[in-house]
Formats: C-alpha cells, sequence, structure tokens
DNA sequence: ATGCTGACGTCGC
DNA sequence: CGCGACGCCAGCA
C-alpha cells in the first residue's frame, strides 16, 4: 500500500493534503511532475489541480519543497510563482540538479515516479 | 450564475 | 513533429 495515510477518497481537501504529503517525499536532488503526481493520486487528468494545490503550498505550515516539481517535460514552468522567480532554480541547483533556460538537465534519469518508487517498494 | 484562466497532459490533425 | 482543442476543477471577475 503505497498510499495509506494519504486517503483522498474523500474530497478534495484530502487531495490538496495528499499532493503536498508526496511532494514531501521526493527525494533530494530529485524531481516529479504535476502529471506523475496526479496520476498516482489518482486524479489522471488532474495534474492542473496539482499545480493548483502547490499554489497554496508555500501556504503550508510543513514546508514544501515545490522547487522538485516541474511539467512532465523537465521545464520550470512554475518559477514565475515563487517568491522569487529565480530561487526555484537556485533550489535546484543547490541539490545537484542542473538546469540549463529553465529546463533541467537529464531530466530523464532525476525523474521520480511515485507510482514507482512508492507502489511496492 | 456564467465564463475565463491556469504551476498540466493527452489526443487529434 | 508542431500546433490547437479538450478535459479537469478550483478561484475570481
Amino acid at each position: 500500500m503505497p498510499i495509506d495515510f494519504l486517503k483522498l477518497n474523500e474530497k478534495n481537501k484530502d487531495f490538496f493534503e495528499s499532493v503536498y504529503q508526496v511532494v514531501r517525499l521526493i527525494p533530494r536532488g530529485r524531481v516529479t511532475s504535476y502529471g506523475a503526481i496526479a496520476n498516482y493520486l489518482g486524479a489522471k487528468s488532474g495534474a492542473r489541480m496539482v499545480g493548483w494545490a502547490m499554489n497554496a503550498a508555500h501556504h503550508q505550515k510543513e514546508y514544501v519543497p515545490a522547487h522538485r516539481v516541474v511539467n512532465r517535460l523537465g521545464v520550470l514552468s512554475g518559477r514565475h510563482h515563487f517568491p522569487e522567480e529565480q530561487s526555484m532554480q537556485v533550489q535546484l541547483e543547490a541539490e545537484g540538479i542542473k538546469v540549463d533556460n529553465d529546463q533541467i538537465l537529464d531530466f530523464k534519469a532525476l525523474f521520480w515516479d511515485p507510482s514507482k518508487e512508492l507502489s511496492w517498494d
């Protein structure tokens, strides 16, 4: 049971919470995509909602490494929404992730798929 | 209440 | 392979 404490089968509020939980599980130096999270949570086409959840992420008490979440192309599509636009890239680089022109280098290798990493060990 | 927008993704042309 | 349309659903005008 990958998801156990998440349980989003209640309401969208839990969905947001679930998103934060998953994002916090992202290992340092790794990244994932909105779609991967959405898919993992069962919201197939809810990728946008994941992004929306991120919008309120910094609003959360527990720190949410939103900078580790990018779109499926490995592009920092959300950098514009950070307190300081460049902070996203800065934080990524601080973890050893190379970013070039808002694009994560070797994204494929750094990609961390929750449904793959968390389900069935 | 209605319609547009958006940190996305997939499908069709 | 590039571009547009649609789906998804929560805010906001």
